[in-house]
DNA sequence: CGTCAAATTGAATGGGGTCAAGCGGCGTGG
DNA sequence: CCACGCCGCTTGACCCCATTCAATTTGACG
């Protein structure tokens, strides 16, 4: 077990280029992983929630491509990558277990380019709230999810302007598929929701992590 | 080494669902990797050139979640999942090494999912032009390209209709950034383009691979 | 030279971006 | 306790860029 700790809404747990190679799994809270662009803009790469890894691209140079916000105060366990590296060689079965999560870990990123190629706002906003409503677990229960980011950064992630992941929103509402109010969004229809975002659906594997 | 085979332009190498479990190598040729959604539009995931590998998602599930298919005559080079994953337990530094080229193939979505990110045609197309100067090792010398695939797998690579791909292809050549003839590409102004493409400049480790 | 696929170009439409105003919750301070 | 102000979300109006449909050109190959 790697040692716990906590960090508040708005810290970073890591910044682009930092080099110390350490990999972290959310126990509480939630985290963004961002990148900045030439001129400024804020790219949003993923949402982390618990039970989910982040830093794993840090396994590759040792270096973080991207930082990490918190977007409510928040839980983590640390792990370093050399020690990990080291109990891989040692352990043959870890370093095994290892290249799993990571090959999966594959198929975060799969969603969100499968997002971002998706035409229509409605389609990538309902196949994001489908998303998120696997990752909590939270299928087949009427659930209401409290989303823990604002419109503006589900608009980054989502290569939307925020203006339009707002319109998207009550469209779905106005279509019997969710209940929005604030950050709360209660799930009406799943089945509709799902056929909406189109997911084929994939052999996927426990919701472990995603990319950055 | 595992065995080499060529296949020939159209075939697919692997299907989604696929649970052979194999792993290649580009040795000449190219090829892309595909996601056919549930309405039956094919998502293009990635390209893999030569020096590249691919498959790489299986290692996870051991079942590929994409096709790939050869845009071209094409030479791979396949190792099995299966054998890598017992090599690894034995051969410690082995399993390092993997671990590295898997964390940073996470680098390779990051590359799309920041293409996708962008809202500009413009800028899409730069941007893809400028990464695969990078992935052919042609950086610095008015290289031209020769490029594997049509413009309509560039455009569903890129979440642009064919058209858009052809007139951002006029409109960078009548700024002169670039030469275009049919698939041949000549890049006349490498740093306009690559500030066009506005890529934050990344601890680029050597261009291995790609997501899928 | 004829055929067919790929690429370019044109014109019209529409979805989403942008700018701007209005609304509502929440915390702070009087 | 209430008023104010801030911030995040919603809604409206307008416009632009990319999609779409369609026609034409180019190029490869028989």
């Amino acid at each position: 077990m790697g040692k716990a700790f906590g960090i508040s809404r708005g810290d970073s747990l890591f910044r682009a280029g930092d080099v110390h190679g350490r990999v972290y799994a959310v126990r509480s809270g939630a985290l963004k992983t961002i990148a900045v662009t030439a001129d400024g803009e804020e790219h949003v790469l993923g949402f982390h929630l618990p039970g989910e890894l982040l830093g794993l691209d840090s396994l590759g140079t040792g270096a973080h491509c991207a930082e990490a916000v918190a977007l409510a105060d928040t839980q983590v366990c640390e792990f370093p990558v050399q020690g990990i590296l080291n109990r891989s060689a040692a352990v043959p079965e870890l370093g095994a277990k290892m290249l799993q999560v990571l090959g999966s870990s594959a198929l975060g990123s799969r969603v969100h380019v499968d997002l971002l190629l998706r035409r229509q706002a409605d389609e990538r906003v309902a196949m994001f709230l489908y998303d998120l409503l696997v990752r909590y677990g939270r299928e087949g229960s009427n659930p209401s999810l409290i989303l823990p980011m604002g419109r503006e950064d589900v608009g980054r992630y989502l290569g939307l302007a925020l203006e339009t992941v707002s319109r998207s929103l009550t469209r779905l509402q106005e279509d019997a598929l969710i209940e929005v109010s604030g950050r709360s969004v209660r799930v009406l229809d799943e089945d509709r929701l799902r056929r909406i975002a189109m997911l084929p659906d994939m052999p996927s594997g426990p919701p472990l992590e995603q990319q950055a």
